[in-house]
DNA sequence: AAAAATAAATGTATTTTTTACACTAAATAC
DNA sequence: GTATTTAGTGTAAAAAATACATTTATTTTT
């Protein structure tokens, strides 16, 4: 039994994948290995199958693509411009990927085409997928100035210097370094370690990492990690 | 040209449909006319159609199983179990639209089968719509605690006693009047009217309306309608 | 016409949060 | 041991959030 003289459609999943070096978010792209747009620069993507969700695909997907596995993923939304794809149709449901470039750095050069590429300097993309970066940034300055999601984004020890270059690197603005640590810290989600970072100063940084039973319990809680006064920028 | 050898799947829209009548938080529903679950109640759904986009078929569908025309009408997520329609696998997109039951009342009750449900009232729902209202429910909490969206519940002219009566609905909480209407006043978002409401109590309480300009401008912005102590209780 | 009843409207003091702002401390390089 | 570099820290002022009770406008009742 099925439904009847219905319209069937190609569903895909394309994944925006961003990533953070310690100093600038980017953005994992590859070329597209077939037509058309054959060699131009991509998002992740590729269609659903029959016995997976799209969660399920979009797991696939990047871990076809790039080879990672257990990263923060998170459905944004579904494109559907008829002609967005000059071939045939496809409904693409875009997915938002959070990792520490470093991590998976030597993996996803060797094994993959896949190449990072700084926030503002991405070529051009097939397709609407640069409406859908644009989509996704914009998402996840809403989102991280909630939650305390940027974390994805570091390493598992981590300095506050580098934390507050994360965040004013999202947004684009400066924060006062006493006053970010003093609301970083009121959340209880760092612990101190007792070690330093001492690659970028003489005198060190101490590490820190995430409290994962706090994170756990207050991911969605919210949080204000950036004042509205510096969000009012992202509305001008 | 065509993609070969791939999967095409039924698409459909579902639309939550959030209304207000002035006391209650309330959910459409209709019956389901066609087989598999015919008779019982669902949300409206229907599938998309080749020339159109998401948003479109959303709308159409609204419009042809209820009326309604030129509501906020906003995608929430896509819904993908493989078997959640048992006749054939559909990926469902769903939206949600908030509007004012009195203004449509007439018009729904005469032409077409759907009903209001009160929200602690609901009927058995097809598939995984209960999930999907479940979500709904929870993203408007979440909105509304930032945006200024609850006055698409509402009618043009309304009360500083209805409106808290909207707010303190969705949460289930009780709001101090001074303070609420105080942080509603700090908007600038109302525009005080000449005559009084005058149908709930003797004394009468004023109209206010929306000031469309900054209604449009503020929207995005983050206006903290509802306090942090107030949504932790979401979380426990 | 006066009194009672009902819900709307309003102000202030206290606490909490946010902001603005500049010097000292630790380690290394020379 | 002096200079250099970046990390780390405190306090006062302003703004926002909270807790809390009486007066006002109007209608209904007597």
């Amino acid at each position: 039994m099925k439904y009847s003289n219905q319209l069937r459609l190609l569903v895909a999943v394309d994944c925006i994948i961003f990533g953070f070096d310690g100093e600038q978010y980017k953005l994992l792209l590859i070329q597209r290995g077939f037509a058309p747009e054959k060699e131009k620069w991509s998002l992740m993507g590729g269609f659903v199958r029959a016995e997976e969700t799209l969660d399920m695909a979009a797991e696939r997907v990047l871990n076809q693509l790039t080879g990672l596995k257990d990263v923060y993923l998170e459905q944004l939304q579904a494109f559907s411009e008829p002609d967005r794809d000059p071939i045939e149709r496809v409904i693409a449901v875009a997915y938002v990927a959070l990792i520490d470039i470093k991590k998976y750095q030597q993996q996803i050069d060797d094994s993959f085409h896949a190449q990072w590429f700084t926030m503002n300097e991405l070529p051009q993309l097939i397709f609407d997928h640069r409406e859908m970066v644009t989509t996704a940034l914009n998402n996840l300055r809403y989102k991280a100035a909630l939650h305390p999601i940027l974390f994805e984004l570091l390493p598992e020890k981590f300095t506050l210097p580098q934390l507050q270059t994360l965040y004013e690197g999202l947004y684009d603005i400066k924060m006062d370094k006493r006053n970010f640590t003093r609301k970083l810290l009121s959340t209880n989600l760092l612990k101190k370690e007792k070690e330093k970072d001492k690659s970028s100063s003489k005198k060190g940084a101490f590490y820190y990492s995430l409290d994962e039973t706090v994170y756990k319990n207050n991911f969605e809680n919210f949080l204000n990690f950036v004042s509205k006064n510096d969000l009012n920028v992202l509305n001008e």
